[in-house]
DNA sequence: TATGAATGAGTCTTCATTCAT
DNA sequence: TATGAATGAAGACTCATTCAT
């Protein structure tokens, strides 16, 4: 998505110009769509040069293969957000409990409710094939994430608002019901009959009413 | 496979050896590790065959084709696990507390640490292409389950143990993160560096610590 | 076909016994049936053995390889008719034109209405995979049933009653007509929209009529 | 094929030749030749390609399946050959005898003796395994070919010329003979031996001679 | 830079043939 | 002799990748 703006931000050229710059873009956003919907390989490459407009040759002039392109794909989606959420949390008033409510709910609407959630499926669908892939997710996705979740954490145990919890433990508990938001909205979730099965925003909902309460009564 | 060959090469193993009911297990077996290690497309028939020491020939004396091979590991591995379960269950005596740690913790030994655990991650790897897999997973599997974790539910709810929830959303705040423990698993549970990042025993333990009783400080 | 009568013609064993000295007989029964409906490579020896009602490996313990079951059911079925069919025509009385009329009526009724037609359809259709087989054919029964027709026409030009031919070429005036007979009946004919287009017995009696009397109006 | 290269080895022959306009052709052209020379199933599309000058790939470049390159091997050669045809007919002038002498030698000098007699040979061998071909080829070929034969008897019997005949009857004893001489020379004809054994032109007078005046002496 | 025709290694699948029982 | 499970060579077809234009 929008690689103009990684590529040259400043400057909005006519449409016939600029598409020689965008290229690659167009191409990566191809190809994601193609590899969240039929995995990497019954995505054809074909078909990811023919949705970007261009032909199966260019592809390969900007890419050396199609893992290379996968990997790009992966690479390229996997944007930066933490920086700009984090000073949102830096600069958070309120209650924990809002906080986490309001990370794990913006969450949703900045990722898991967006094309970005299918990386997380790829990535994981794919991890065994591509373990650089994996450790590079890992790092540079995972890793924040529960930086961003431990803060909270530790930020609401500090205040007593939260009781002592092993922290390090205690993100994973919040985190998997998010993971697992991505996997099921891109496998299960996509197929028919099981499709409202599980609705993301009340899940999202119950699961902050419990972590933060419990389910048994007082 | 046939170690034993490599171990005692005097006892030179058969050529052709007649097992017409143990093959299509052997092969089963084989597969499932296959798929669970490298997806459907990336394993090859001739591996599997090879794995299950027998030609490719004889594969497809057992199995139509690939996609059949692949549908059959999927039923194989989950066919005849939830009636035996759902009796003890019946039977149970304790508190509803108790119930669901014991389901979790049990469902991790029985399923999430062995190698069934492959065939979700296999499943929801594959739903987009094989939605009739999906679909079957999702009537054979994960209702039944659901209807396992619902039913521990409505009795904490009765007897007043648990507070009053939407059943139909809890069962899948319980089993969300039982099914994101078998995804992790085989995608970055498996690649090096981030294995030790999950660990499900503690990671069940705590879930259930804090579905039960929540994070908030009294 | 009936190849008890050439094994044993002579006793009438009870049927289960009888079985094991007419297997090969059963073989190359269906073998004919099968190669003469799909050809040499489209049938299949699974199929044949079935329609045998023996296995698989029985079928290669009669007959080497396909290619042998092949020859033998082209030379089993090349039964000798002429030799007796001959001795007809020595006795024949009446008028050459009435001989020749008889000779492809009877031919008519005795081969090319029958099962053996079909392995002239096989021959000619095979004939460039199997030369031996055609060369076979050519001396086993082209040359024989030229030489029946060659009898018929001399008699007819001496007696003064046909007009003096290449009798070498008027043979094969004779005998076209005939296998184009085979051929189309178990090809073109055998398809359901063309079935009635040539109608055997009205074509034979024409042609005769028409080469006895030619076109042309006196 | 690159005879050429074989001639003169200086001129290397291009690795990759980009000739869409012509490998069609090229590849029908292959295919008629091993299709007629082999069968269907015996010829192979490495070699169809290979004689074309191209991959195998290729092949599949431009068909989409060997059973799509027979069809259209079929409809290639069959096309555009009556339609000029009949036009000559309609302003012949001269005996309807002599305007059936005519038809039957330029047929053979324009398809009989062609490639073209190949198809006839390839339909006839493979219609039971492809009835949609043969169906085509009854509608194409044949019927077009009785047509034109079926105006010429009319013509003779309006004349006078010819006796009053069952003309539907009689187109095919035109026409039988001549597809006996497709097939025979495409099976046995191609066998050594037996090559010299029907010699088309002879073949054809004396056809035309008997059909016109018959057999028996005045 | 862009194209798309051409490639050929790689895959699934078939089926005649073998062989332990 | 009969079986039918097992084989593996061979074939059609795919598709990422290359390269002449």
């Amino acid at each position: 998505m929008t690689t103009e703006t990684l590529i040259n931000p400043s400057e909005v050229a006519p449409k016939r110009e600029r598409r020689k710059e965008a290229r690659p873009g167009e191409l990566l956003d191809a190809a994601l769509d193609l590899f969240v919907e039929k995995g990497f390989s019954a995505a054809r490459v074909d078909e990811v040069a023919a949705r970007a407009g261009v032909s199966k040759g260019t592809l390969f002039l900007y890419f050396q293969s199609k893992e290379d392109l996968f990997k790009a794909v992966v690479r390229e989606n996997i944007a930066n957000k933490f920086p700009t959420w984090q000073e949102e949390f830096i600069t958070f008033e309120g209650s924990s409990a809002d906080m986490l409510r309001y990370a794990l709910v913006s969450w949703w609407e900045r990722i898991g409710n967006t094309r970005a959630s299918g990386i997380t499926k790829l990535v994981m669908s794919e991890a065994q094939n591509f373990p650089e892939i994996a450790e590079f997710y890992q790092e540079e996705v995972i890793k924040p994430g529960n930086a961003l979740i431990h803060r909270i954490l530790a930020r609401g145990v500090q205040s007593g608002e939260f009781r002592d919890l092993d922290l390090e433990q205690a993100v994973h508990i919040i985190v998997a019901p998010m993971i697992f938001l991505m996997m099921w909205k891109h496998s299960m979730g996509a197929c028919a009959t099981s499709a409202k099965i599980v609705d993301p925003e009340q899940f999202i909902h119950m699961q902050v009413d419990v972590l933060l309460h419990g389910m048994t009564a007082k």
